[in-house]
DNA sequence: GGTATATTCAAGCGATCACTTGAATACTAG
DNA sequence: CTAGTATTCAAGTGATCGCTTGAATATACC
């Protein structure tokens, strides 16, 4: 009977949504959505235990959604492909405009109300080349380090504060970090306007900005 | 502390994950993608126990994916919006992509290996438009009635044997269903070919159609 | 070979899930 | 109001999930 065809086949998607179901796994998705990593350094990135870590990282590769790369004593995971942030990124896009929590977590506490609004992705890329803009991007350096945009600035969240003479003062930022979920980027449009520094924040992420097919430099 | 914010979101969207982790949901909301349903129809059309359907309705659509209209005695759901198509297409090119055995269910069961090509969309509609083709619409009635493509015949796949006739017979025929999973289609495509009628299958089924923008023609 | 480290495996525990069954609720028609 | 129907609620059961703990593998370095 040809109508077990569809069962499996649904079957089969259903154990990508298993592997969606889970706060931790998404948060290590969002993780490799930047740059491979080792079992370890998303342990200690999450909180996790490293058993409990490498449980999470089997069920998102039984689904089809990471693979991983053995290097000596290290195995380095990364997403399968670009079509995984784009399921992310539908996942997300639906959390936002169906799920009157989201929609009000990230109204209320990151997007403070008022002229925080985001800056699209072509309209940066547009006044970033014409060079209207600085772009900053607060990820650490190993994701930087993997790409990221077109003559962006990386200063890691963390460092901002004493190195923030290293920013032009006169000219608007536009600060990023890893997707439309990642805090960093609110925190250092936070912390430079408080002291005077005109700064927005990308709408999206890195993973967002090359899925769409924009340039992306690797240092 | 705002890391909470960004562990609320996931948990949120986690349970999207979880709403999706199930094959008889998405076999739900394939049928949903087509026109809103009551319960029963939707037990009926599945299999499944009247309250085992309703408690997964519930499910979806505390997960945002599905919205409930009561009319007199029926609640009929229907899709949240079009996000939900799109996510349930990222699903299903993740799956087709990463996945062996769905894309090997696909290759082997449903796409017989050699000339059944399926037709993108965008071309279907030039030839469609030009009058080289007829487009054939195998779903029941009352899917074929909430949208269809423009100028389809609705031939339900169980009435197709009997009313062949109706078709011409030199014009190749593209038939289309519910989605890439639907296998109406195949059969369809498979009978026709028996008659020595040139046939092929549409790429997608109309709810990727609607969202890809292309016209809809409502009965 | 022996030691150290990264990862995986295996067992165990409480919580959640899918499904069934039977009853309760909500609405219509007479 | 009463009978009938669609849907939901509630309780129960076996399976699975997420996490922990402790041991087993695999690889690199001495």
């Amino acid at each position: 009977m040809s109508t077990n065809a569809k069962r499996d086949i649904f079957a089969n998607l259903a154990r990508i949504g298993t592997a969606l179901s889970s706060p931790t796994r998404i948060e290590f998705l969002e993780l490799l959505a930047q740059t491979e990593r080792s079992v370890e350094q998303l342990a200690t990135l999450t909180g996790a235990t490293v058993a409990n870590t490498s449980q999470h990282l089997q069920k998102l590769r039984q689904a089809g959604l990471i693979a991983g790369r053995k290097q000596g004593l290290y195995v380095f995971y990364r997403l399968a492909g670009d079509e995984v942030v784009g399921l992310l990124s539908a996942l997300g896009h639906v959390g936002e405009t169906y799920l009157a929590e989201v929609e009000r977590i990230v109204r209320l506490y990151l997007a403070q109300k008022d002229n925080l609004e985001p800056v699209p992705a072509r309209e940066l890329l547009a006044r970033a080349r014409r060079g209207l803009v600085t772009v900053l991007d607060v990820r650490p350096p190993e994701e930087y380090a993997a790409g990221h945009l077109p003559g962006a600035v990386n200063i890691p969240i963390h460092e901002l504060e004493k190195r923030l003479k290293e920013l032009p003062k006169r000219r608007e930022i536009v600060a990023y970090c890893r997707g439309p979920y990642c805090l960093m980027s609110y925190d250092a449009v936070a912390l430079l306007r408080k002291r005077g520094i005109k700064a927005r924040r990308l709408e999206a992420g890195l993973p967002e900005w090359r899925l769409a097919g924009l340039p992306v430099e690797r240092h």
